[in-house]
RNA sequence: GGGCGAAUAGCUCAGCUGGUUAGAGCGCCUGCCUUACACGCAGGAUGUCGGGGGUUCGAAUCCCUCUUCGCCCACCA
């Protein structure tokens, strides 16, 4: 593992073989009797065939920042991966595998077919597992879990029967959500509403005694077929004389009643609505109100079926929509046709129209779960972040309808219900154990044809994954899991149900913590996806750039509550970011490194009065920095986390103490020891502060660095305390104003041109009392890092000089001589002047204000009373400055 | 039709419970191949904080309103 640093950071070669190093070890595995208190991650499975997207990338890297994260702070920290099933999604692919082949499932046939689909999960399912290998992410794969393996499926059959027996679960016949591709069922959740432009056809229904007619309107004339009742509302003075009397539905010739129901809108349309049972809920539930037949007329393919008149049979339903259309038009019954925007809903599966359909289908009774998980919400038991989606989730328990869990699929979990083939006994047997024979009759039984939903296995996850339904030690231990790491699409479709799922099976709510993330989009702010041809390929930038790269990319990028923004069409930019600072990182640790071959004292053996002003300095800014890293890190602003620790390793310590520091290392001047062990103490800080972001390269560094045991890994590493003997505040004030005035010296030279390898004499006139002290210590820090030969303090001012005032009154004059451009600096120092004169009137007139000197706190006037005086002064001194050149007024 | 979120430099975003000369990274401009790094170093420019009201001594920050984007929900057929 230490191996010397190759000159150009190479990720690909040092990720796979510490991955490799890491699960060797065995580092992500825990067993409950581990020491520490439990930090548990359920990682959102993804489905069995997916491969690894830009989303999944930025999931799971938020998951394992967390996990390493408290894994470092002694916590027995476990992130659970596992694979789903993926019923509909999975039965697609293998369909469309088949179809290749020319052949249909109804071809092979139901066992044949789940074996087809059982063979290409084993073959190619499971990938992106391995994937997110390749990313970094420290699971204990031993864990691993398949939603439809045999443990999970005893948890399934087990939560079916226990919601049998509750009562929560019933079969019955109502309208559900049909996807005539799919030919199954989806829940309310599984299908996505779009608004669409469509039309509003109205057509007239002449009364059968010929007194008239009434006018319907529709958005799906094609029901028309199925039709067996108008309505209107029992108060529309409108019609309120037809209430009782029959129409002669055209085409069909068929007698249908007009009734009166509340539910209609009366400033909808015409006010009067075609009544189709078979075909819509909300006609549905009229219909049941009024005894109406209902009557379908689809295929579960959504042609017309042999309900409908025979030269309809057959056609698909939008042919029968046009066709349907054109006859009432060449009877002369078509009123008007109004343009109408509408949401149609859409399979979440394969974008086909759902057609809401009449059929028998099992249901849980969703409402005592939910309104548990509101009452525990409320309670407290659980938050979300962001906060508002508290707030949604909770409306969204409040007006919950029943769950829909069978689906028309051959891949699943098949539905543990038998029926009785005996015409005497038809019992219905709901089993844990499959059952060979009716138990009341010795009948024979036949199984459900169905399977369940996808998501009532996933929704026991959290305990299923554990052992559940048995009392394991797996379960008593690490349940509830903590943190939830999820995009906002499933809070509905997999959050609020797993919550349902804790408080009923488990009496507790499995995390505590929701953590909704954004979604990965382009520049155009387009979500990615494979029709749009925008995604990005996780295992591509990994291979281009590292996984570090993108790790950082990804958590620097993104803050609480919104998107990431990425362009998939310039990944060298998108990923600019995490390439750089990666690049960067490991140079520090090449140059550190090198430098400490003869190894390094511990802090704690050096002498504290040795410790330079600039070894003060970084060691009280390694305190600030894993205080920000911490805290952020706690509050879930890993995005502020990572930025902390980017702005102390770049600005602080590579950009400052390395170059103050670097004469001792070089010449191995006296400090070179306290130089090695303070770099090696402050780098090994941040390293293990960035670990979490950068698990690869903190590691390849980390290992190189002296103290601490042989063969430890950083990911075990114990996270940075801050210590308060470390913090500094003179030393961190001091090394301010020598920051300043190395800067201000190079802001002169750059100002006048002084070519970059030239060096200048500076005199400090004037000087502050910090300023005066800074210098005596560190006056070869200034002239190394601000090319200065010669540093006059306290002395008076030379002629021909630039010049600038710093806030203590301490002026840095450059002599120029004869080269100085005194046309230029006059007006730079003129400029100067006017800002504060500016800066300066505003601050008189604030303080002129008689009502703020009185309402504001004093501390706040006294600062503002400073600001004046420093301000007067530097412009005062500025126009010397002028007057001294000679500057024209 | 309801509800929610966002609007701050060219781009992506920080600015928590009101008091900073409004910040960062990228991009841009100038100069440097200074033996860790040109994926670098040093210096620099850039914003009436979406518009309009209000509260306050004081608002990017709190309230109202408008505008524009985005998201979620919805059995007006």
């Amino acid at each position: 593992m230490t191996e010397p640093l190759a000159a150009q950071f190479d990720p690909q070669a040092i990720e796979g073989p510490l991955y490799r190093w890491w699960t060797e070890q065995a580092l992500f595995h825990v067993e409950p009797g581990d020491p520490g208190v439990p930090y548990v991650i359920q990682m959102p499975p993804p489905n069995v065939t997916a491969v690894l997207h830009a989303g999944h990338g930025l999931n799971n890297t938020v998951q394992d920042v967390l996990v390493r994260f408290e894994r470092m702070r002694g916590r027995k920290a476990v992130w659970i991966p596992g694979t789903d099933h993926a019923g509909i999604a999975t039965q697609n692919v293998v369909e469309k595998l088949l179809a290749r082949q020319g052949k249909t499932r109804f071809d092979v046939g139901r066992e044949s077919f789940v074996e087809h689909a059982k063979t290409f999960v084993h073959e190619t399912g499971g990938q992106i597992l391995d994937q997110l290998k390749a990313l970094g992410a420290s699971c204990d794969w031993e864990r691993t879990y398949y939603t439809l393996s045999p443990a999970l499926s005893r948890a399934v059959r087990e939560a079916f029967n226990h919601l049998y027996e509750k009562g929560l679960i019933y079969r019955g016949k109502y309208i559900v959500n049909w996807c005539p591709r799919c030919l199954t069922t989806l829940s309310n959740e599984e299908v996505e509403k779009e608004e669409r432009d469509g039309s509003l056809w109205h057509f007239r229904y002449p009364l059968a005694d010929g007194s008239g007619d009434i006018v319907v309107a529709t958005t799906r004339p094609e029901t028309i077929l199925g039709d067996t009742g108008v309505a209107v509302h029992p108060d529309d003075p409108r019609y309120r004389g037809l209430i009782g009397k029959q129409v002669r539905l055209p085409l069909l010739d068929r007698l249908i009643p007009i009734l009166a129901d509340a539910a209609v809108d009366p400033a909808f349309g015409s006010g009067a609505v075609k009544i189709t049972p078979a075909h819509d809920a909300t006609d549905f539930d009229i219909g049941q109100r009024h005894q109406l037949p209902a009557l379908d007329v689809m295929n579960p393919d959504a042609t017309m079926s042999d309900a409908a008149p025979d030269r309809y049979r057959g056609l698909d339903r939008f042919v029968a929509r046009k066709m349907v259309v054109a006859e009432f038009d060449a009877l002369g019954l078509l009123v008007k046709i109004d343009k109408h925007r509408h949401a149609v809903g859409q399979c979440y599966r394969c974008g086909t129209i759902v057609e809401p359909r009449l059929s028998d289908q099992w249901f849980v009774k969703v409402k005592p779960m939910a309104d548990r998980a509101n009452a525990a919400f409320r309670e407290g038991k659980f938050r979300l972040i962001p906060e508002f989606h508290g707030d949604v989730l909770q409306r969204w328990h409040e007006n919950l309808r029943d769950w829909c869990i069978s689906r028309q699929l051959w891949w699943g979990h098949r539905i543990p219900v038998w029926y009785c083939g005996n015409d005497a006994c038809r019992k219905t047997i709901v089993a844990r154990e499959d059952p060979a024979a009716c138990p009341d009759c010795g009948g024979a039984i036949t199984q459900d044809e169905d399977v369940l939903d996808t998501w009532f296995s996933s929704w026991l996850v959290p305990f299923s994954t554990l052992g559940w339904p048995d009392k394991t030690a797996d379960l008593a231990t690490f349940y509830p899991s903590h943190t939830l790491v999820t995009a906002p699409e499933i809070l509905f479709l997999w959050v609020s149900r797993m919550i349902m799922s804790g408080l009923e099976f488990m009496g507790e709510v499995p995390f505590h913590t929701i953590y909704l993330h954004g979604t990965v989009r382009d520049t155009q702010h387009r979500k990615m996806s494979k029709s749009l041809g925008n995604g990005i390929d996780p295992v591509e930038v990994i291979q281009r750039y590292g996984a570090d790269a993108l790790r950082y990319t990804v958590i620097n990028g993104m803050s609480v509550g919104t998107d990431l923004i990425l362009d998939p069409a310039d990944l060298d930019t998108s990923f600019a970011s995490g390439r750089y600072f990666a690049n960067k990182l490991w140079n520090i640790g090449r140059f550190l490194v090198g430098h400490l071959e003869q190894g390094a004292a511990p802090l704690d053996t050096i002498d504290r009065d040795r410790l330079a002003l600039a070894d003060r300095w970084i060691l009280s800014r390694a305190q600030d920095a894993i205080d920000q890293a911490t805290q952020f890190n706690e509050r879930f602003q890993l995005n502020e986390a990572t930025n902390a620790i980017y702005h102390f390793l770049w600005s602080d310590f590579a950009d400052w103490y390395l170059e103050q520091i670097k004469p001792r290392l070089y010449g191995n001047q006296e400090g070179g020891d306290v130089a090695r062990a303070v770099a090696a103490h402050v780098f090994d800080i941040a390293l293990r502060l960035l670990h979490p972001v950068m698990p690869f390269i903190t590691e390849a560094l980390w290992q190189r660095l002296p103290n601490h045991a042989p063969g430890a890994s950083i990911a075990r590493a114990p996270w940075p305390v801050a210590v308060g003997s470390d913090r500094d505040a003179a030393a961190t004030s001091d090394f301010a104003a020598l920051q300043d005035i190395i800067s201000t010296i190079r802001n002169l030279r750059a100002e006048h041109e002084v070519p970059p390898g030239q060096t200048v004499t500076v005199a400090v006139v004037n000087p502050g009392a910090t300023a005066a002290r800074v210098l005596a210590a560190e006056a070869d820090t200034v002239g190394r890092l601000a090319k200065v030969s010669a540093l006059d303090v306290g002395g008076s001012a030379p002629a021909n000089a630039a010049a600038v005032v710093l806030a203590d009154g301490t002026s840095i004059l450059l002599p120029l001589g004869d080269l100085i451009d005194v046309d230029k600096e006059c007006a730079r120092l003129g400029a100067e002047a006017d800002k504060l004169d500016q800066l300066a009137a505003a601050q008189e007139a604030k303080l002129g204000n008689a009502q703020f000197v009185e309402r504001a706190p004093a501390a706040v006037v006294e600062k503002e009373r400073e600001k004046l005086a420093t301000w007067r002064a530097q412009a005062l001194s500025l126009r010397d400055k002028r007057r001294a050149l000679g500057c024209a007024d």
